[in-house]
DNA sequence: GTTCATACCGAATAATTATTCGGTATCTCA
DNA sequence: TGAGATACCGAATAATTATTCGGTATGAAC
């Protein structure tokens, strides 16, 4: 297993929900899974920005800490449903004010965040 | 000025408010701004895992975003005082809100994380 | 004058995260 | 059989982000 290399307060409640959460993609998939695509084609389909690979490794990850659980059905077609758990649901409400925040203020920031880092 | 390789979707509001958001530091640097710790000495006394160098860089991108402005006083002693503007201040209950989850699950999460990536 | 705390910045490096590419495997349908 | 959709994984690379280190500058206090 991998080791980071630098230690954090895992006590301070936004480190750990920023550990969780604040990867580039992770908000967007607990807002498709909640949304209803629950497989990982369709995702894709709904985050096309994001390459199948980084879906997956996100998914693993989240599956991982219990955010989210998975079934597979063997039987054609060959599929896998990811659902929130209780600890992944807890966090939908964060990602709808996420959501809205963005959507609110997208425009006055759009310019800005296009030409810097 | 660094020119961003990979394009995003500053249509969603998700990816929006995690450009802005989505840094290791930044919620934890608005949290200590609305607690007070308005001087960067202060906001690092704070946040002592943070280097004085990370938190002067993402607040220079929360400076240019307008999350927060930065009065300069020239008498002494030098100081510098970051507030959040409304901008900043329409976060807060999003930053309460990852604390108040990351204190709920923090001892159930902790093992999880401290073991992986 | 020297030392200290303040704020800030540039540049090299390290660490982390995401992407690309190619591969495995299963089952359906033409 | 061969193509296409599904899910998934390993490894190299690229991109991004954070850290380390050293520097500038100011004025106070000793």
């Amino acid at each position: 297993m991998y080791e980071r290399k630098i230690k954090e307060d895992l006590d301070c409640g936004i480190v750990v929900a920023m550990r969780v959460f604040g990867a580039k993609w992770k908000p967007c998939i607990i807002d498709a899974i909640a949304k209803g695509f629950t497989r990982p084609s369709e995702i894709h389909r709904y985050i096309s920005e994001a390459t199948p690979r980084v879906l997956d490794m996100q998914l693993s990850e989240l599956l991982g800490l219990g955010v989210v659980v998975k079934e597979t059905t063997d039987s054609f077609p060959l599929c896998s449903d990811y659902r929130l758990t209780e600890l992944g649901r807890s966090f939908l409400p964060i990602v709808q004010q996420l959501d809205d925040w963005g959507n609110t203020y997208k425009h006055e920031l759009k310019d800005k965040l296009a030409e810097a880092v």
